[in-house]
DNA sequence: AGTCTTTATCGTAATATTGCAATATTAAGT
DNA sequence: ACTTAATATTGCAATATTACGATAAAGACT
């Protein structure tokens, strides 16, 4: 085996479940938290920003774009990433729902 | 290669990407669904709700107890598994944070 | 056209994850 | 002590992920 078994699950469980998936990464949280605090997003600069090869770079923000999370625009000859706000919306608001119904019900442990 | 170079993101960064890796996949994310809906938390009646094998369950278990997002309470022959509050407020703040700062930038893609 | 710069893709090695059958463990009930 | 029930652990096969060197692709510049 090794892989997931997503048949079996509802299609929300899988949507939620790869987005978060995509930022279960310390170099996709690196890449993120720095697209927050950056004006300009130039994939380059997010190269030079993380400790990892220009490959390994490249494929994460692959990753990242694959969930939804970041968008790409070509900006002549290099690519400005930026963090799609709506996705980062609803992984909130999907763990405010959580906290929200946790808070109405007595936890037994 | 193969293992995530942990060594080089700041500890933050590590732990927070460790408690959002554990929820992405969809039969924990299915635990924590049931849990959440449940009134009793018994490891049997998860089994039982999950399309997968006992041994396989009780390893995703594993994972989002050593993550953090669930405790587990031996209460006699059975173990009440109950979802931590305080790991899913961790994670609700830190995305409502995302969110705010986005609001507060303008995005350029 | 040739060159430089920037980003993506390919190929591959190392490691991790997923899933389950078989088995072990632990507590309850008899 | 024996048996049953519930959960965990072990061992293993299949697949996925991570990382990077080498190379390709695409646009900018001369």
């Amino acid at each position: 085996m090794g892989a997931t078994k997503t048949d079996h699950f509802t299609e929300k469980q899988n949507s939620i479940a790869k987005m978060i998936k995509a930022l279960g990464h310390p170099a996709r949280i690196a890449i993120v938290e720095y697209l927050m605090k950056v004006d300009d997003c130039i994939c380059g600069d997010i190269v030079n920003e993380l400790p990892l090869a220009q490959p390994t770079v490249s494929q994460h923000l692959k990753e990242l774009k694959n969930a939804g999370l970041i968008k790409g625009n070509v900006e002549g000859n290099a690519i400005c990433y930026c963090i799609d706000e709506k996705a980062i919306e609803k992984l909130q608001h999907y763990f405010t729902g959580i906290s929200a119904k946790l808070k109405l019900k007595k936890n037994c442990c």
